[in-house]
RNA sequence: GGGGUUAUAGCUCAGUUGGUUAGAGCGCUUCGUUGACAUCGAAGAGGCCAGCGGUUCGAGUCCGUUUAACCCCA
């Protein structure tokens, strides 16, 4: 961008290239620890080391470049923490895909070793995949800091929480009933079962009554297959209905096995007939009851979702064939009562979407209420604050009602959990070093099978990627992070275990707020998935509009907190924005010529000083938007500045000196008010579109190698100047005015028009006679004549009002008298009911006793200026009815 | 069952501590090739701020409640 010669349509593509480049080859993006600098820290949620860019993470990969870009320009010490996370389940499922695909072999062919490798092939092959896609958004990581969930630092911190956790008791080993995905194979967390409300059927099935034949108890089901493994049936102490049978036995249909009638306040008696079955290895409910009255435990249902052996003669059927089968079976012989629609809630894997099934195993557990005390303290306290404030209190519901965290999962990717068994002795050793050997009895020792959750290594993702467990400089420097960017689809997964994790180990908070963003919807507001294929690929749009566009999109679309709908319209206003900036740069440019910093300047115009004070109020405001996190709010100041401030009216008021060459001194004050507020919007800009400012930046005069490291504006309170603004906003009120009159009778744009302004201040006066040439170049007022308010007004003229002057436009022949009356009317009545609803305020005792005397002055002056107004239109009418 | 969010122009959304004649983008109507930009400029139409009640001198904004849609948790 150096000449005349440049495009007038904005081409993203060769531009955003050469920058990032440019950005890294000067180490812009690099922090050291400077401990004579204030740090500004995040780190980056990591993604997924298989995943591809979708619009979440470009959303919020988005927010926080805008934060760090713009701490960084403040003067920080910033440090953004780029890296990625293994995700088990997730990149174990896609490495078997591919294995299966290519070479037709499973995992087992190859056996955990091999596999294990063949993942790291991977991963180096492919893992820089989505780091490189966020390159292109933009994203100002200190790639030299990369890290990811697996490499050794991470994984010898995880090591150290582990064994840590387990001398402190805090982690245990037990046989428990946990939500089971039978294609994963493997346990599953709580969090990590998806709830759907589905359509289903309730099974109500006749129990008979062990020593009263033709008696029987009626039990519902939603999942009859579980009936074989039911070892009792409940009723609620208190329901008089089953009172006198509590303590006798039934016969469970088909199977034949005793069954206890027992008590329990766990029932609910409204629920279906008031008995439940009880299924102590297959309902986490039924679990809890069972331990409660020593129920035996009957395992009917395999890991793959097969029946065991003790299914009876339905061993070995699947799960659902076996519901069928079972259902057939109990309506032949004459136990099935009757089968009614219900509509239940069933949980998914999180990840495979396959019907999780609660069966017993032998998993590790963190005992979670222990640790949250901190973690729910430093929340209330207002230590760590959430934005929106709302999610506040969904984190302390959730951690209030929290359960043990089931963290092993049957996969071989992933941290092993570091425990071994003794095969001599039997004693299980947890150790922060591998071992072969069993410490007590010298016998061989085999490692745990399992890995552990990948969201465990998360939980320390704040400090391990610094270093921990080592009291590393970058620890004590940028330690805690000063904000978390995240949607609140992982706060249970993520946040709350981090801020666990942080307190036990770090006893200090991770980051200081958490910034919370919502989904990004398709344009009908759906959630994008693969499965509807309505998935918008944020590198199109890079492809296509570019990034900043894209990033501009995705921040003003956007209230803190809730989901935003993806519109290819906005990607195009947003698109539209940056050829406007664009165009606005290449006329300042085109009119730089001669141009010096350091040239002399004239005083400044009524224009020059308006612009310098709205300039300066845009700073404060998009500073003060930003520093609450308001960071759509900020963009959209910008963009009304740029647009509808800078480019349609000051740069039109401009140039007319830009043009007039022989003026050389009025000509120079104009380029310097020009580049002046240009660079430095530009660098307002920055965070939000970091490529085409730091494009035209460089083209402009200016100090600095990169608009990166230029300094964020400071707002000059010189430059605020209240008088101007309002002189300013009466000369564009009537511009406008002009223009309406114009438009409405349709004079030709190119044709001058004379106009008359009776103004009713000295001041004002002065103003328009001053600057009668901002009409004309903007309204096409040519002659304007200017003088107090008179008795004598222009006959056969056009009439507007703007405050304290009235505007007249003598277009002999060209108005209609009606549709002229009919214009001022629709004016008065719109006068009039404001005048009735200011009136009835000052008249109300209560306004002028209670409200603020700066209130009330100011429906005091809007009153005696409408009046005026108004009165000058009746005026107005009164003569036009005379003709 | 518990909790939450949303309800503002035809569509998508802003509107930050209560005080504006309620705004923007897109769409719509009319006009425009004047030396940054038609990815543009000018003008315009279009709103009982979901309903009801309350607090207050004053409510789109705060409180309660109803309705509707969505989400989370059980």
């Amino acid at each position: 961008m150096s000449n005349k010669e440049i495009a007038t349509v904005y081409d993203p593509s060769v531009v955003e290239k050469k920058w990032y480049d440019f950005w890294l080859e000067n180490n812009l993006f690099h922090a050291e620890v400077e401990n004579d600098k204030d740090p500004f820290s995040i780190v980056i949620p990591p993604p997924n080391v298989t995943g591809q860019l979708h619009m979440g993470h470009a959303l919020d990969n988005t927010l926080q470049d805008i934060l760090i870009r713009w701490r960084r320009m403040q003067g920080y010490n910033t440090l953004w923490m780029p890296g990625t996370d293994h995700a088990g389940i997730a990149t174990q499922i896609k490495v078997e895909e591919v294995l299966a695909k290519d070479e037709g072999i499973t995992r087992y062919d190859l056996g955990r070793e091999k596999f294990i490798d063949r993942v790291w092939e991977w991963k180096h092959q492919y893992g820089g995949r989505i780091t490189n896609q966020l390159r292109r958004l933009g994203a100002s990581c200190d790639w030299e800091r990369e890290r990811f969930t697996m490499d050794e630092g991470c994984s010898k911190a995880v090591r150290e929480v582990f064994v840590s956790l387990y001398e402190k008791g805090l982690i245990y080993q037990g046989s428990r009933i946990t939500n089971w995905c039978p294609r994963c194979k493997t346990a599953l967390s709580d969090i990590e079962v998806e709830h759907e409300e589905q359509p289903g059927h309730l099974y109500h099935v006749r129990y008979p009554l062990e020593d009263s034949p033709g008696e029987y108890i009626t039990v519902a089901t939603t999942r009859p297959e579980t009936i074989l493994g039911d070892t009792a049936v409940a009723v609620h102490p208190e329901d008089e209905r089953y009172a006198a049978l509590v303590g006798k036995y039934l016969v469970l249909p088909i199977v034949g096995r005793r069954l206890p009638i027992i008590a329990d306040e766990y029932v609910d008696p409204s629920f279906g007939t008031g008995a439940v079955k009880i299924t102590p290895a297959h309902d986490p409910n039924d679990f809890e009851m069972g331990l409660r009255h020593n129920l035996p435990e009957v395992n009917v249902i395999n890991p793959d979702g097969t029946m065991t052996g003790d299914s009876g003669k339905y061993a070995g059927m699947d799960r659902y064939q076996c519901r069928k089968q079972l259902v057939n079976d109990l309506q032949e012989l004459g136990y099935l009562v009757r089968i009614d629609e219900h509509s239940h809630a069933v949980g998914h894997c999180q990840r495979c979407s396959t019907i999780v099934e609660p069966l017993i195993s032998k998993q590790w557990f963190v005992k979670m209420k222990p640790l949250i005390g901190p973690s729910l303290d430093v929340v209330t306290s207002g230590q760590i604050k959430f934005v929106p404030e709302r999610f506040t209190k969904i984190y302390i519901n959730w951690l209030e009602g929290i359960r043990d965290w089931c963290i092993s999962r049957q996969i071989w990717w992933g941290h092993r959990i570091p425990a071994w068994y003794c095969q001599d002795c039997g004693e299980v050793i947890v150790s922060r070093q591998d071992i072969d050997i069993c410490p007590t009895c010298g016998g061989a020792v085999e490692q745990d099978s399992d890995v552990l959750d990948t969201w465990f290594s998360s939980a320390l993702w704040p400090f391990s990627t610094m270093g921990w467990p080592e009291n590393t400089e970058e620890l004590k420097h940028f330690y805690p992070t000063s904000v978390l960017v995240t949607g609140y689809d992982i706060i249970f997964f993520w946040v709350a275990r981090m801020i666990t994790m942080g307190m036990e180990f770090k006893q200090e908070i991770p980051f200081r707020h958490v910034f919370i963003h919502g989904l990004v919807r398709d344009a009908q507001g759906r959630k994008m998935s693969k499965s509807l294929g309505n998935g918008i690929d944020p590198l199109d749009v890079v492809e296509k509009y570019g990034a900043d566009t894209l990033r501009f999109t995705l921040v003003t679309g956007n209230t803190p907190g809730n989901d935003m709908r993806f519109y290819w319209e906005r990607v195009e206003s947003s698109r539209n924005f940056a050829n406007k900036i664009w165009n606005a740069s290449r006329f300042v440019l085109m009119n730089l010529e001669g141009f010096a910093e350091s040239q002399e300047i004239g005083e400044y115009t009524l224009a020059d000083k308006w612009i310098l004070s709205r300039y300066t109020r845009t700073i404060a405001e998009v500073t003060r938007n930003l520093e609450q996190f308001e960071l759509g709010e900020a963009a959209r100041i910008l963009y009304d500045f740029i647009w509808n401030e800078f480019c349609d009216w000051y740069i039109e008021l401009a140039k007319a000196r830009l043009y007039n060459k022989e003026d050389a001194i009025a000509r120079a004050t104009a380029q310097h008010v020009l580049w002046q507020v240009l660079s430095n919007t530009l660098k307002l800009l920055h965070p939000f579109m970091p490529f085409i400012t730091e494009e035209i930046w460089q083209a402009l005069p200016h100090e600095g190698s990169s608009i990166i490291i230029a300094s964020w504006p400071e707002a000059r309170e010189v430059w605020l100047d209240d008088k101007v603004e309002a002189e300013m906003s009466v000369m564009m009120e009537t511009i406008k005015s002009i223009r309406n009159m114009r438009a409405e009778v349709n004079v030709p744009p190119g044709r001058k028009s004379e106009v008359v302004l009776q103004v009713a201040g000295l001041n004002i006066q002065q103003l328009f006679a001053q600057h009668s040439r901002y009409l004309s170049t903007l309204a096409a007022a040519d002659p304007v004549h200017t003088g107090p308010v008179t008795d004598v007004k222009p006959q056969n003229a056009m009439t507007a009002m703007v405050s304290g002057v009235e505007i007249y436009l003598p277009l002999r022949g060209l108005i209609d008298v009606d549709k002229e009356m009919a214009r001022l009317n629709k004016e008065v009545e719109t006068l009039n009911k404001e005048i009735a609803r200011i009136e009835s305020k000052l008249n109300n005792p209560g306004f002028i006793a209670k409200a603020p005397e700066a209130v009330i002055n100011k429906e005091k002056g809007k009153a005696a200026e409408y009046q005026d107004k108004r009165s000058a239109i009746l005026e107005r009418l009164a003569y036009l009815q005379t003709l």
